[in-house]
DNA sequence: CAGAGAAATTGATACAGATCAAGTTTTTTA
DNA sequence: TAAAAAACTTGATCTGTATCAATTTCTCTG
């Protein structure tokens, strides 16, 4: 990890769309004034479950896994890319982390002082109640996650997990891959055997293509369908 | 579900303990002027996925399920007692419930009005750290039940849910179970013969006992074994 | 209190997916 | 660039749990 010089100034930030749109040109100063930026390199670990946290982590640029520390396979709760903060489920009387998260890609991250953050929190109700927005949505997504673990077999769940890499992380279609097949079995709660295997099946019914590590989605109808029912 | 026409006041409600202490006398009044009570019979839907909400609800006294509208089973997210805020997470763009709910026992809710509650979100930014920290509790818990549905099989989710029960719900050992076995396997993902089968097991091992409704857990620190490495 | 319907039990069977094993390919490192 | 390590693939086997089926027990209602 390597301390980045150049900053870019707070209202100028991605950051700025969302909860942080309520504070005051005051209030950004202050944030402005307690926070640096990290860099972690693939595969680096960001912070442990159980730790003490003194920072709010915002991901600036790359890709993120979250996950419990759990024997003998770790619970992958989820990815997440560039705008996602990392440590508001840590507000609350123990200031620990409940997760640990590791860095998929090169990641370039913002701290924030969590103490400021407080602060920020108990003088504007504004930004309070964005912030409670912004972890509902967390928390709902959660539950569709929970739903799919529970009830839905691997074939569903890979399907879901190929659609949500391509349309809500890669964006794009044929999209290259950064993450492992381990990864990737870890997200959906399977093991990498599996994985292979059903990988092999759609390209064998010409559903998605795999050149190397890019994979393009040939039919994306019959994809939902295996992902709503499969 | 009936009106029910003798209200505690307020300051009285055991609602009191959590984020409402920050609340001033006057906030307390608006509140008090703006809500109202209700008991729900078991087996009643309390709110319902998808539909407006116009209240917050409060667990005055009672059980409720709380699942996600899933085909072909219904997805347990948690079961909750008295002092649970129901519909913290609709504080959203979008007001509707993410879930819905069931009374498991005749329940009594106290509703208060949605509008006034973020009004006072937006006037008091400790009341809303307060409920920060209530959703972040919630969320952690949530992980845990991720956990196990991810990673456990059923012998450990069913030791787990009756410890939970126990330690919990009931809140003593020779506890009366007012759920059925269909509810216990809805909540550990599993199916109803899958939960007699392991209820069955324990009792010939001896760990639990079973009378009428009543069980009594016998040998604790077994079941704890189970519900961790089961 | 009898009869019907719901809930729970128990056994037999089927199957999804994990694990094991033995390669093959890709990536890393010296 | 060779060697070693890691990641991936594919097949064979095993196991946990769902499903199906047949009773039995409980619970509600007329």
């Amino acid at each position: 990890m390597a301390i980045q010089q150049i900053f870019v100034k707070c209202h100028n930030c991605s950051c700025m769309s969302g909860p942080f749109m309520q504070l005051s040109k005051e209030e950004m100063a202050i944030v402005d004034q307690n926070r640096t930026e990290l860099t972690y390199n693939k595969g680096e670990t960001i912070c442990k479950q159980g730790s003490f946290i003194s920072n709010l982590l915002f991901i600036k640029k790359g890709l993120v896994k979250f996950y419990l520390e759990t024997k003998p396979t770790p619970t992958v709760i989820s990815i997440e890319k560039n705008g996602y903060f990392i440590g508001l489920q840590s507000l609350t009387g123990q200031r620990i982390f409940h997760y640990s998260a590791e860095a998929l890609e090169d990641t370039e991250l913002c701290l924030v002082n969590i103490e400021v953050f407080q602060g920020l929190l108990q003088e504007n109700a504004r930004f309070a109640t964005g912030i409670i927005e912004y972890i509902n949505k967390d928390m709902i997504k959660l539950y569709e996650r929970f739903h799919s673990i529970a009830h839905k077999q691997i074939h569903g769940r890979f399907a879901e997990l190929l659609l949500y890499l391509k349309d809500n992380i890669y964006q794009q279609n044929p999209f290259a891959l950064s993450i492992s097949k381990k990864d990737m079995a870890d997200i959906i709660s399977t093991s990498n055997e599996s994985v292979s295997r059903l990988c092999s099946e759609l390209k064998k019914e010409g559903i998605i293509e795999e050149k190397g590590h890019t994979i393009t989605v040939k039919d994306e109808e019959k994809l939902r369908q295996i992902s709503k029912f499969g």
